[in-house]
DNA sequence: CTGTTAGCGCATTCAA
DNA sequence: TTGAATGCGCTAACAG
């Protein structure tokens, strides 16, 4: 003991509390966790211990002891937890969480595979009851491990490849696919489309789900009207205004992103064609009714997504051991103006 | 033991390698610890049997042994965690902890004080090393008493009357302040205000530095010309609809938060009243360059607040006792259209 | 270089 | 109804 550095953040511990309180420690141990069989003159003596020292039990060393109990906190990867679509999930997580009782740990990958497993495993280190996780498309060795040690883990939004796993996304092939045949409906022939790196689960079925759509109508895409890649509204916006720019242009455009839809939707006001060719996005944009004209969009429900996969996740922790499902969540398609313009000559 | 009852999800120990490997204990733990001293052999040994066996460290027990230790793990409490505003901060705050090794368990109160009590009080149980809080304003009780056994706490956004802990805020007294004189300088004499719930820090701030301007103008504002307790974008837009349809409409109106200028911005819409009366929003809104006219804002830096709030943090983790500080971030004002338009008679 | 012993704060098991 | 002993998984403090 080194009398002269007082032990800094010392908090009192239950031991303390027993011997404040003239009982055994045992005794604080039925009283803090509600057991039965205390006296009321025990149980009062040691509250006022409590209150005394201020005492709050130590979590760690509760579900160090507990073995096979819960630890009351569920991990989060996402690619990054400042994108608003991110925030709607994780509030959908949270509240699940909650009525778990049980705390959210988020983190984000940014993309990267290393980091993306690093955290894999350091929330494993804290031992996190179970994990969803908004993977990188090259999630799936650090998830395997996970999984055969016990870790349980629910994908949200992009299912990696082959992965024995449980997965909440949306219909992006269906919800683009749709919104495509919206275009075709109204005589577009020349539509062209704006994603996502194809790296992205997300971004490939979407991309299909145009193609699928185009094949079905019996049309040809050109290359030069498929861009993919664009992985912020800058780069989104030049690749939009060199499409809108080149000798023929495109009547329809499908932003098949938000950041995307950003760009686009920039690009179009730049050179006054935003009443001219028209425009749907894959995701809902803020001020997509005050917009002119106002944005038709196939809206996904980041809050949705984000709650089922922690429901499944508490399914699966609750002993659920059927095999792997797939929850795909229909997307709607919203419109508002800019998809049911015709095509203009 | 109970032999038929498989002890489900059971990890392997650091015991259990070390009987895998032939060492003892301690060798292991040196080795998962990168401590120097161990031989070359043994290290091999003992990697061979981490990655046979599936080892992961237990970080709680880690935690509990290694008392004085950092836990590696910070708290954030939000009001919530899905709006966009709380995604950047709770961004920055995930980037500093990170360089500090540290991960985030983040939670939303829902501007429920008794909530985020309990929130508090369950992150202090975790033994989180300290706590990051975008607090409700009835927050200082449960602050105080954290404080006091030794929990550190910074506030971001909010600062709660009198509470000795650092915080940093957007300059909101300032940013409106000067919005108003910038509707002040073109002509502007009627001006609505429309707010958020005076219940709030920084509804207040906002309220109190357009009434500095007006008043340094020697102009009076009427009662019916101040509109605070707009929650949501349908709440404000019905009063910005009201205020506008009134009588005596404004020229000019001032936004004091997010939400409100979305319901304004669509009032003003709806009225067909977007070009003639000049508008200033407190928070950056998406699509501000896409809108016509293109809207003028006091933009705040959440991804700064949280970062910078959690700098601070780590200051205080690591040792500084110095007097707490509040940390006032400047909000530039971003002139793009809305807010320069002259009286309209 | 390696190992043994103790104990972090608590819940579990069993005894009184 | 109460309490003493034991150990969760690990690291600290000491030996060898």
């Amino acid at each position: 003991v080194t009398p002269f550095e007082p032990t800094p953040n010392r908090r009192p511990t239950m031991r303390e509390v027993a011997r404040s309180a003239g009982v055994s420690l045992k005794t604080v141990s039925r009283v803090v966790n509600d057991e039965p069989g205390v006296s009321p003159a025990l149980q009062g003596r040691v509250h006022t211990a409590i209150a005394a020292l201020g005492y709050e039990p130590d979590a760690r060393a509760r579900s160090l002891r507990r073995t096979g109990a819960r630890d009351q906190t569920i991990g989060l990867i996402l690619v990054d937890a400042g994108n608003p679509f991110a925030g709607l999930m994780t509030r959908g997580v949270e509240d699940v969480a909650r009525k778990h009782g049980s705390l959210v740990i988020a983190a984000s990958s940014d993309e990267d595979p290393e980091r993306e497993s690093l955290l894999f495993r350091e929330l494993v280190a804290r031992r996190v009851d179970g994990l969803v996780m908004y993977p990188t498309d090259h999630a799936a060795p650090s998830i395997v491990r996970g999984l055969e040690r016990g870790t349980q883990v629910v994908c949200v939004d992009r299912v990696p490849d082959g992965l024995p796993c449980d997965a909440v996304v949306s219909d992006n092939r269906g919800g683009i696919r749709e919104a495509t045949e919206l275009l075709l409906s109204t005589g577009h022939r020349d539509i062209g489309y704006l994603g996502d790196s194809l790296h992205i689960y997300t971004a490939r079925e979407r991309l299909a789900g145009f193609q699928e759509a185009m094949a079905r109508a019996g049309i040809s895409v050109d290359r030069d009207r498929t861009v993919a890649g664009l992985r912020d509204p800058e780069v989104a916006e030049s690749a939009a205004r060199a499409m809108l720019s080149g000798p023929r242009r495109p009547t329809g455009l499908i932003a098949a992103q938000n950041l995307v839809t950003i760009g686009t939707i920039k690009a179009l006001h730049q050179l006054g064609l935003e009443h001219e060719v028209a425009l749907i996005s894959f995701d809902d944009v803020q001020f997509a009714t005050e917009l002119s004209p106002a944005i038709t969009a196939v809206a996904q429900d980041p809050y949705e997504l984000g709650r089922r996969a922690t429901v499944r996740l508490f399914e699966r922790l609750d002993g659920d051991t059927s095999e792997p499902h797939l929850d795909v969540l229909p997307v709607p398609l919203i419109r508002r103006g800019s998809g049911e313009m015709r095509v203009s000559r």
